[in-house]
DNA sequence: TTAATTGTAACTAATATAGTTACAATTAGT
DNA sequence: ACTAATTGTAACTATATTAGTTACAATTAA
């Protein structure tokens, strides 16, 4: 994964779960991650398009979750984000004529895919909620 | 993981494990791959500190394998090339005055490490061996 | 009608990855 | 000692990916 997209967009899912169904702007989130609301809007149109997320237009519009914090897991907004498989690219560029070039791909995509699985697997045991219950414990025991 | 590093280099000890001993040639080595033998090189030089390759340098020099196949596993390869996790970007840009910003680095930290130790588990379950004999196996597959 | 907002296209900037060139150091064979 | 083949590495260029910006149409509440 070369980006930060998911930590981004797990960050804006996080602000949307502490505010509980009021709606947020992309403005808001973005001055809390420090980048720029377009930027925000991109990574919120995958959310949406995953059933995460749902926005209104115009003015008081904004974004709010989709469901229920304890709905969602990191594995779903993983899965929104990112695209790719964490390690295929094509490589398509290795040499016809060698024997074990033409098999490597098939073989290693096997043992990848497992890998990626148990990844998913992981991310699938962590809400939302779970998070954003983490944060504020975080942030509390920062205060004494 | 953003490159192609990692299936280049087990691409790399794929054939150095089929050849078994002898020396091959980095120029050997990218034709396979279809590359540059000084790309070749520098990733050799990554599997060499993590003591998984040797080389010999001069005339009839090359590089072979520092183990028996069996006692490799794609995690070895994998921990020898990639130096960062697989999700973690510095994020150092979100703003400090924003509570949640503030957490929520070691928060995910935490859950992106358990995520990525179930991926390292699962390539340490796969041995450089069992890669070359499925590479062998799914080349005689393609020939009937 | 106005102001605030999303959605999106088109673009630029920044960063990361891949590939290349050049050459010193090493070694086997003669 | 000389030659040819090889690794190791620095410095560089090219390409690709990601991040960020600008601009503006569409939407909506007041």
């Amino acid at each position: 994964m070369k980006s930060s997209k998911f930590i981004v967009a797990t960050h804006i899912m996080t602000i949307l779960a502490l505010k509980e169904g009021r709606k947020v702007t992309s403005a808001d989130l973005a001055w809390s991650i420090n980048t720029n609301p377009v930027l925000v809007r991109k990574l919120i149109g995958h959310l949406k398009k995953s059933g995460l997320v749902v926005s209104e237009t115009g003015a008081d519009g904004g974004n709010k979750l989709a469901k229920k914090a304890f709905e969602i897991t990191l594995l779903d907004i993983y899965s929104a984000i990112e695209t790719k498989s964490v390690f295929q690219k094509p490589y398509s560029k290795m040499n016809k004529n060698c024997g074990i070039a033409r098999n490597i791909l098939p073989v290693l995509g096997h043992h990848f895919n497992k890998a990626e699985l148990a990844l998913m697997g992981e991310l699938r045991k962590t809400s939302l909620k779970t998070i954003s219950l983490e944060i504020i414990q975080s942030e509390k025991l920062k205060l004494r």
